[in-house]
DNA sequence: ATTCGTTGTCTTCGCGTAAC
DNA sequence: GTTACGCGAAGACAACGAAT
């Protein structure tokens, strides 16, 4: 009989070089080998049998482009994991600092592919007092003037129920410790949001910034009064 | 169009080191 | 002694540009 493994998960994951590793690929973009040992720290080829190591362990999904490999979270579950070690990381240093130190970061961030930060929270609780989405505690759903209010914004809410991912997914906020929203509809707000030009993502970072002329419209259109971080 | 040299990226091998 | 990690050296592979 074959009981679930929790040991070669951790050991993957609790390996300093590899942790920073797959605390960089939470940003959602997909990076080469020798940016990820930069990241790391470590030379190309330690990174290469770091890397080999988490792709055989399902943590990573490769993809090869001419002579680079993109690295990448395996999937959204992967990247729930880790924003919740780095959640429960946190706590533990609770005395010391909480979250991130980068008020940047604090503030708007990626979290995988969705918006997460101050401004992930304000948007979670803006959509759930306007009824347009439901905190069932185990889960979260989209509700009928929800499913309204996105299909005047652009959503095929019928493509993503057919979907294999879920719609609404809530996802504890590292440094807010509290729900944002993750799931298709997550993804499709902060793809949407850096399209129209809303957002604007920091360069070589996670952090996300308001457009000083356009973000107002994502605050208006969400009804949220996000005072935070702006483009400059 | 083909060949060749250069460059960049990644992997493999062998060895040293540290922790257990 | 075993295991895991890190690094240097060497080589494989792919892209690119120049020469033919």
């Amino acid at each position: 009989m074959h009981e679930p493994d929790i040991t070669l998960i951790a050991s993957l994951i609790g390996e300093p070089a590899r942790a920073r590793m797959l605390t960089a690929l939470m940003s959602g973009k997909a990076l080469t080998a020798t940016e990820l040992s930069l990241e790391a720290d470590i030379t190309a080829q330690t990174a290469s049998s770091h890397l080999a190591k988490l792709v055989e362990g399902s943590l990573l999904s490769v993809r090869k482009q001419g002579r680079h490999k993109y690295f990448q979270l395996k999937n959204q579950r992967v990247a729930g994991l880790i924003e919740q070690l780095l959640t429960l990381s946190s706590e533990i240093t609770l005395k010391t600092h909480t979250g991130p130190a980068d008020p940047y970061l604090r503030q708007a961030r990626v979290c995988y592919d969705h918006i997460a930060g101050e401004l992930g929270i304000q948007l979670y609780d803006a959509l759930a007092e306007a009824n347009y989405i439901e905190d069932k505690q185990v889960e979260t759903l989209l509700t009928p003037d929800g499913a309204d209010f996105f299909e005047q914004l652009g959503v095929c809410i019928h493509t993503l129920r057919k979907k294999k991912r879920p719609i609404c997914k809530s996802c504890l906020d590292w440094s807010e410790r509290r729900n944002h929203l993750a799931g298709s509809l997550g993804q499709w707000i902060l793809t949407d949001a850096l399209e129209r030009g809303w957002l604007q993502r920091v360069p070589d970072s996670r952090a996300l910034m308001l457009d000083k002329i356009r973000g107002n419209l994502f605050a208006k259109t969400y009804g949220i009064a996000f005072t935070g971080n702006t483009e400059k």
